[in-house]
DNA sequence: TCTGGGGTCCTAGGACCC
DNA sequence: TCTGGGGTCCTAGGACCC
């Protein structure tokens, strides 16, 4: 265990490597989303701050961000270039005396014995910054759940330490959704059932908690408000728990046919996928979005664990025929799950 | 708000077994 | 047949995160 967490998270990620490499854009509104085509049925990954301050957000559907920003310069999503960007900053922060605890392209936990976390957290904006050019936050935490908070309020570009001491002042009054793993449905339940803040989930009944919302989430909730969390950091690599591909269709897909050949298509590459694994696939699903946004999945274990292309295929093929295929399609998808480790 | 793609974890009900 | 109890696996769906 480490006497600190570091929560590092870089600024608006994606926005700030396009800029990066295309310096005419700094200071300008940019929007990266989908093939960059604001006609297209997608969503925006980023946007730069510039283009924040006219209510455009990740998440939000490419046509509508154009219209609250024209004069956004529109660019492609460019997976490639972010995972070499976030590759150099990631092998940065390993430089430090730290363990390194990468969380996506963007962001990692550092575990650090230091007495001053604020000039650790000075020196690795820094070390980034000399590296890539690109700006990060720094959240300092006592655990992870504090840290990765803490980053929230270091944004754009500082630091902020967020611990034991000034835990309530920092969250009490704040609506539950504060709170990483809290997301707006849950809030709304909780606000209905008697906590509209941190400070009320926090005093709440474990035991009226589990009875609304599970055995394990409900009590979990209640540590979360008390910002209680894991304090492991952990720089083993990540062992993901199943591989999958899915498309939106630009079109609706209504010919059966059609239908059948682009599962095909996503079967054969998460078997492409999962070839590139040692770990045999133990289950299969396929989820299917029919017009205008009603989404089904079915599942199957297989009789016995495979790698083998054709037994992925044929298994995605035989679900398939378990939705009732009369309503226009508008995503496919296909998941292999990998066996469940028995030590886990 | 005509709403991506990659994932994780939890829940609840039913099947099945002893 | 008015009908237990516990454990485990399977499956579909939901919520959440980046």
């Amino acid at each position: 265990m480490s006497a600190w967490i570091l929560h590092v998270d870089l600024d608006q990620f994606i926005a700030a490597v396009e800029v990066a490499r295309h310096p005419r854009l700094r200071g300008l509104p940019v929007i990266v989303g989908g093939n960059g085509d604001p006609a297209e049925r997608a969503v925006v990954a980023t946007a730069s701050y510039e283009a924040r301050a006219f209510g455009v957000d990740s998440g939000m559907p490419l046509r509508l961000a154009v219209k609250r920003c024209p004069e956004a310069v529109l660019l492609p999503v460019d997976a490639p270039a972010y995972q070499e960007v976030s590759d150099r900053v990631m092998t940065r922060v390993r430089e430090f005396p730290v363990v390194v605890e990468v969380l996506g392209w963007d962001e990692a936990f550092l575990g650090a014995d230091t007495a001053d976390p604020e000039a650790l957290a000075d020196q690795v904006r820094r070390g980034i910054a000399e590296e890539t050019g690109l700006s990060a936050s720094v959240g300092i935490g006592d655990n992870k759940l504090r840290a990765k908070l803490a980053t929230g309020f270091a944004k754009p570009a500082g630091v902020f330490r967020l611990t034991r001491e000034n835990w309530w002042d920092v969250m009490a009054a704040r609506t539950p959704d504060a709170l990483q793993g809290i997301g707006r449905k849950t809030a709304k339940k909780l606000r209905e059932a008697g906590c509209p803040t941190v400070l009320d989930l926090a005093a709440a009944d474990p035991e009226a908690l589990a009875a609304r919302f599970g055995p394990r989430l409900g009590p979990w909730y209640r540590l979360l408000a008390g910002g209680i969390g894991d304090t492991e950091v952990s720089a083993t690599p990540y062992v993901a728990r199943s591989r999958g591909r899915e498309t939106t269709y630009q079109q609706d897909l209504t010919e059966p046919d059609r239908i059948a050949a682009e599962i095909g298509v996503l079967a054969a590459r998460v078997a492409q996928d999962v070839a590139e694994e040692a770990r045999p696939v133990a289950r299969v699903a396929v989820k299917v979005r029919f017009a205008p946004f009603f989404t089904q999945t079915h599942s199957v274990t297989l009789s016995e664990p495979s790698s083998d292309p054709a037994v992925l295929e044929r298994a995605a093929r035989d679900l398939l025929g378990r939705f009732p295929l009369g309503r226009p399609v508008r995503l496919l998808g296909v998941r292999a799950e990998f066996r469940r480790d028995p030590d886990a």
